[in-house]
DNA sequence: CACTTCATATAGCGTTGCTATAGGTGCTAG
DNA sequence: CTAGCACCTATAGCAACGCTATATGAAGTG
């Protein structure tokens, strides 16, 4: 159950850490079980990292060097704004893989104390974005652009986290991402009209109607779609308000 | 120092708490000031509210009452998406002026383990984005919309948070905010281009069924209304390919 | 060999969340 | 008035936590 080899117990120590973290499920990990693993005692560990927290940004910073690694491989496609696309969705899939030395990274929230690896994925994601601003494709400078996006990265994989993974709804991280990247991009061409009104059940149906006949949606089957219309019309000519 | 008047001593635990609690500028609060402070010994504590936990809840609970309470007050506006603006700002404001309780809301973050609070203010915007569906200006189902936008939203509260206050840039919010607003409105593509943003059936399948869901109309039977609900939702769901 | 330096161990401090047990307090029943 | 009962609170202390003062061993250098 120990970790050993002849590693150096500072290697035993970090990979200890890693393990435990990995396999608690977000519970807490001591020091007294990362040392026993280690086969090591306490003023080891504190010799090397200084303090608990020091050992998990040791760790910390493994797992951001792979996240960071993955980045920058996979970063040279043509586009600069498909690869902040990219980017969103590894920043999100690490979170899910990883969850506890994600939270560890991004979830260890303490008011005016901002973690080291923010300020590093913040970096990255504006280095990237600055390819884009050259590029002409980007409407908001590149630095509050990229604070932005990260956060809502953040906030977006955080709160898949939260929930089980068999009802993870991943449409979210991608709603949310494109919106992001829209914002910041040159190529929103809006228009705001005059909309308005309000509509209650019966107009919304009405506009369901004769959408629905004017486009071809493949969602119903004809049969379906044939009683569908006749709710449809019942509704639209009631009274309701 | 300490919390007298006559009070009983579940609320003057709850007073201590929540007094700690904000002026302890994130540091981890112990059971033992807190009972010290309530002038009050540790199995008082625990005969109340269970554990810590409990009794941490207890105080999130009293405060989510306020901030939903603030929020219902300002809701009436004519405009939908304006109130959910206004809701956004409001989350960052509270999060902001009152950071400890925030995060003990937010920001306590495990795999697996939703806290009450986070359903609670989902279902709240939820509400508030039915009503921008129904007006036929919500061009995603309000659901996606509500957990998309509260990402983001506590994403960018809480990066705010780790911020110093003299270096805070709301800007960071009203951008991310406007968006969030902006991607699940319908106002873009009102001109539209080939491919930008979701046919009027899917717009209309969306307002209609928020608007049904809202009034119980009863020209349907409920066996009929549920097939059609069904319906709706897979064409509201649709993807625009 | 003496001396320094680095690395690990022994043992324990102070604090944490929590609880087994017992004692008071106010109520209603006889 | 007293007996019993349910509720609430206090005394005292456990196990686990992060961390450290101090000491011991190993390795290199003059």
């Amino acid at each position: 159950m120990s970790i050993d080899g002849q590693l150096p117990p500072k290697t035993r120590l970090l990979r200890a850490a890693a393990g435990l973290l990995a396999k608690s499920g977000g519970a807490a990990v001591s020091t007294r079980q990362i040392t026993q693993l280690a086969g090591v005692t306490a003023p080891t560990l504190y010799h090397h990292f200084g303090d608990k927290e020091g050992l998990f940004d040791a760790v910390v910073a493994a797992g951001f060097e792979e996240y960071v690694a993955r980045e920058r491989d996979f970063a040279p496609s043509g586009e600069p704004l498909e690869d902040i696309r990219r980017m969103w969705d590894q920043h999100v899939h690490f979170g899910l893989k990883q969850p506890e030395l994600y939270l560890v990274m991004f979830g260890n929230i303490r008011p005016e104390s901002r973690p080291a690896v923010v300020a590093d994925a913040e970096a990255l994601m504006e280095e990237m974005l600055n390819k884009a601003a050259v590029a002409g494709q980007l409407a908001v400078p590149p630095k509050e652009a990229a604070r932005s996006i990260l956060a809502a990265n953040v906030g977006v994989t955080l709160m898949l986290i939260t929930e089980k993974a068999p009802e993870r709804n991943l449409e979210l991280s991608a709603m949310t991402r494109d919106a992001m990247i829209f914002a910041v991009s040159t190529e929103q061409a809006r228009d705001s009209g005059p909309d308005s009104g309000k509509s209650p059940v019966v107009v919304a149906a009405i506009a369901l109607n004769a959408a629905l006949q004017a486009s071809h949606s493949d969602q119903l089957s004809s049969s379906e779609l044939k009683l569908f219309l006749e709710w449809l019309h019942r509704i639209s000519t009631s009274s309701t308000s």
